[in-house]
DNA sequence: ACACTATATGTGCGCAGCGCACATATGGTC
DNA sequence: GACCATATGTGCGCTGCGCACATATAGTGT
C-alpha cells in the first residue's frame, strides 16, 4: 500500500520536474543548475563562486563554467568580494528580469498542476507537504540545496526551521 | 495561498527528482532519459527504436544513441524486428537485474521520504495524487511518458484510464 | 622577512547526453 | 520500375559537467 503511495508520488514528482525543466528551457535556455544559480545569486547578496558550488551541488570547475555561462548570456557580472581572491556575483537587470520570469512561470505550471483540487484538498496536500519537508533533511546544506528553485516570497510558511535557511541572517539563504 | 502550495510541491518535486536521479546513476551510472528506456524496454514487448523515441519524447538520433550505450553497458540488445527496417529492443539478463536494481531503489527512496505520514495522511494523499493524475495530461502518448519510469507492479489502482495507457493490449505500456 | 599552507578562482581536457542535417535500407503504391 | 513513406544509423557540434592542474591571494609560524 505504501508502495502504491510512493509510486504515485514518484510520477507527480516526475511531472513537476519536468514541469520546471521545461520553464527553464523557455525563459532562460539553460537546464541542470543553472536555473538554480540565478534563482541563489538573485537574492543579492553576492555569493562567491564557492558559496554557490556548495549549494549546487557541483565540482568547483562545473561551477565557474556555469558563471561563464549566465555571465556570457547576459544575465551575471562578476564583481570584487571581500577580499582579493573572492569574487561576489550578482545579477544584471536582465538578469532580475529573466529570474522573475523563471519562478513566475515555476509557480504558475505548478499551480495548474493542483487547480483541480478543492479548497480542502489543498489544505489537506499543504499540510503533508509541509510534514515531508519537516522530517526531510537533516542538515543545513541539504535544506538549502532543497530550496534551490523556490520562490521564498511565496513560502510564507517554509516549514523548514529557520535556523537551517540563514545562519548569520535572516533574509539571506546564501550567506556563510 | 495556492501559490504556497505550489511551491511547496515544487520543492518536493525536485527532492522526488533528485532522488530517483541519484538512485539512476547508483544503479546504472547513467542519467537523463536512459533509465527510463531500461524501464519501457524491460516491459518485454521489444519496442522498436520509433516506439522507444516516442514515449521518451527524444529525437530519433538521440534515441539511438541512447539504445547504443545500453548496448554497449550490455543491458540491451538489439533484434530483428517485424520486417527487415524495425528492430526489437529486449533485456539481457543484466539488464533485467539493473531494472529491477533501478525501480527496486526508486520506490525505497520515495517510500523512505513518505514514512513520517500516519495511515490517514497516507490516505489523503493517495487520493490527491490519483486526483492529480487523473486531470493532468489529456492525450495518450503524454500519458505514457508520465509513467515512464513507473513500477506497473505496484500500481495496481493507476489512476490513469486504461484506455490511454495502451490501445491494443492491457499488458503493454509500449505497443501501437 | 620568508617559507608553508589554506583559500579562491580559473584552464586544459575529456566524457555523457542530446539535436540537426544527412545517409542508407526496406516496404508500399501507382 | 519510379516514387514516396518508414525505420535505422552517422557526422558533427553543442551543453553540462568532472578530474587534474595552474594561478593568485591570505594567513601563520619561525
Amino acid at each position: 500500500m505504501i508502495d502504491n503511495t510512493a509510486n504515485l508520488l514518484g510520477v507527480v514528482g516526475l511531472a513537476v520536474a519536468d514541469r520546471i525543466h521545461d520553464v527553464a528551457l523557455d525563459v532562460m535556455n539553460r537546464v541542470g543548475e543553472t536555473p538554480a544559480a540565478l534563482v541563489i545569486i538573485g537574492y543579492g547578496f553576492g555569493p562567491s563562486n564557492d558559496k554557490l558550488k556548495t549549494v549546487l551541488g557541483l565540482s568547483h570547475p562545473g561551477t565557474v563554467r556555469l558563471v561563464d555561462r549566465l555571465v556570457a548570456d547576459g544575465l551575471v557580472e562578476r564583481r570584487q568580494g571581500r577580499d582579493k581572491r573572492e569574487i561576489a556575483l550578482y545579477l544584471t537587470e536582465q538578469g532580475q528580469a529573466a529570474r522573475e520570469a523563471l519562478l513566475k512561470k515555476r509557480l504558475a505550471s505548478i499551480r495548474s498542476l493542483i487547480s483541480p483540487l478543492d479548497d480542502s484538498e489543498q489544505e489537506q496536500l499543504t499540510a503533508i507537504l509541509c510534514k515531508l519537508l519537516v522530517s526531510m533533511e537533516p542538515d543545513d546544506l541539504a535544506r538549502r540545496r532543497l530550496c534551490r528553485l523556490c520562490d521564498d516570497r511565496v513560502c510564507s510558511n517554509c516549514p523548514i526551521p529557520a535556523e537551517f535557511r540563514s545562519t548569520s541572517s535572516n533574509s539571506s539563504p546564501v550567506v556563510d
